[in-house]
DNA sequence: AATGAATGAGGGTTCATTCAT
DNA sequence: GATGAATGAACCCTCATTCAT
């Protein structure tokens, strides 16, 4: 027949289909999509799902390894660490929200998405933490003479917490990238007590 | 009979089946909940959740309302306004800790099942925006002198997610209610420059 | 209290109950109706109609029985049968017609209904052929030298249904009763031979 | 593995899957039939009932439709429109009956059954209606001069009325085809005057 | 006499998953 | 290599029916 048989290479295909279910995934979430979504969205049968994947919560998992590995690559290879810290927290914060901000309904989502079953707790919190870990690198590297109980991991835990808030703001149009960048910074940077006015609080 | 099949007035039932439900749904997520699991939690009859509730989303909905007035209501009445403004924060920050901290199953795992379901992103997104409402409200009571282009709602969007990423850590035991509200507050007070240790980075 | 609690002789809230009963099943039909909506519309509680009738398939039989009854009683109250064989004939379609036409939602659609379930077949099956015998015995009574085969029985069965049918014209709304009445009655009593126009057929 | 599970092209099941359903539909009637019953019946799986016709409203929506069909194709054949009125008259109604007598379990009861459920009021009344435009045509051609006021429709109406109550009869073995026609067809063309006795009533 | 509270049982529907071709 | 055909297993929901008051 004319139409559907294609003979692709398997690395084509899986991407294909990968693409596809993140679209899906993205839109409906894990629950609210069914297997046959994503075949039909991806052009393929079923079959093929299954022989590449194994079963819907591989193929899930498999669309989150992708996704984040990405959203990491892409963030590490935007900073410099020979930047001076405040630099580098620029560099890594706007990295982080222009990624977000460019790639929405894909990794936003997905990213939700994912924190609703126990059973993918693991790879997003494996994803989060090497993220808490860089940024937490970020930190300890850049200050000069840490006291003694600083928790640059718990500093991180809510820098990257700030970084998610604010991500969904922008991820929504909600917020631009490039200013909500510069509040955060000036925000960690300075605090509250260094709010744009220069003025602080009593 | 043992003492199982009591009847009970509406109000009391009502009350009981949330509780079931939330604990329920707090541990498997909205999908993964079955109705039956809930009503064998709530050792009552299907039918009885139905009558009560009309739909599995009705009672998600139910149990959403009731967690998240709770939570306002909790992290309200344990803040004065009339405190100094770093008075203010530290006991708005230790107020939602805590909460987190106290109600680990119910709070924490519900709202972030909430937000798995587009369907009750509208109820999690109005929580949450009445919560950053409180947060920026603090903030503009408590700034002497704003700046002109101070955005204290995305300010306050960054420190409810910085809170809710403390939370995170606080409701799996990864960290200490108190120790991490005086981290937040340091934090978001001094910004990184004034880390502990007061020496702060380069 | 004051609204609910009125007590009713027996006679009076099976009447009661009977007549909601006919309401809700003329109009949703057996299975599409629930109890819950029958003593809804008899303003009583639901362990009422279990209590006088035992079960949704006594309650609907009684329904049939008085329904049944009462039409028999009025066409058989309606023609007299000292009249002569055609004007018996009219006064008994007439009366069939009239009945039907003033008593349509109750008796037409509870009528249809009752055929649809095969635990009434019995009820509406006696009924039916009550009717039949009435309307056989006119036959015969009214023919003077009757034919050897003549199948009396059968052609009141034709009879009849030609009456249902047009009736149920009637009940729509589609044929007046009079009109429908005097229709029948030519069919009937003079075939197609001897149509309006006295021409007849070829 | 004895034979039950073959794979057979769409349009075989398709067939294999209403015949099963108007066999258990006729038997039960719509609301009491299982969608497991039927499937049974088929020995088929569930879901194959579900992915063919969509719901069980619309499995027997596909039922009255094939058997509606096929009856009026059947009659239709049946009957030449060359013959003289009264031959087409007996054509027609011996046709009628035969199709009864030869399809009781499925057509007599599904056409009953499916007055049961306001759903299906539409497509019944439709079945019927082509009965009834098609018999008023055969009186309309087959009468010579017909009155300015003759109601061929309402006529119809009548003569399908009685044509289904004798074939209500036939089809429970209460009377025979051949006989219940050639009544249906002396009492129609010569009305009760007419009767077989050629002496008719007084 | 009357009812609010409660349930056992079953039906329609969907989906992830797998054969047989 | 690729797929149309088929299903087991659950899940949501409803309803006739009955206690306990």
């Amino acid at each position: 027949m004319a139409g559907g048989t294609k003979r692709l290479p398997r690395a084509v295909r899986e991407q294909q289909m990968l693409d596809a279910a993140v679209q899906i995934f993205s839109v409906n979430g894990f629950h609210e999509t069914s297997m046959d979504a994503i075949a039909a969205e991806a052009q393929i049968s079923k079959p093929m799902l299954y022989l590449y994947y194994g079963s819907k919560e591989e193929l899930f998992g498999a669309c989150l390894d992708r996704e984040l590995r990405r959203f990491v690559d892409e963030v590490r290879s935007k900073i410099d660490f020979d930047e001076p810290p405040k630099e580098l927290l620029r560099s890594a914060v706007l990295a982080f929200l222009k990624y977000i901000d460019e790639h929405r309904a894909s990794w936003m989502v997905l990213y939700t998405q994912a924190t609703s079953s126990q059973r993918f707790a693991h790879t997003v919190r494996e994803g989060r933490e090497r993220i808490i870990e860089l940024v937490g690198g970020l930190l300890r590297s850049g200050t000069r003479h840490p006291g003694p109980g600083t928790d640059f991991d718990m500093m991180a835990v809510a820098l990257v917490g700030a970084g998610e808030a604010i991500a969904a703001r922008v991820s929504t149009g909600d917020a631009d990238a490039d200013e909500a960048a510069e509040l955060m910074i000036n925000l960690f940077w300075r605090g509250l007590k260094g709010a744009p006015s220069e003025s602080g609080p009593a």
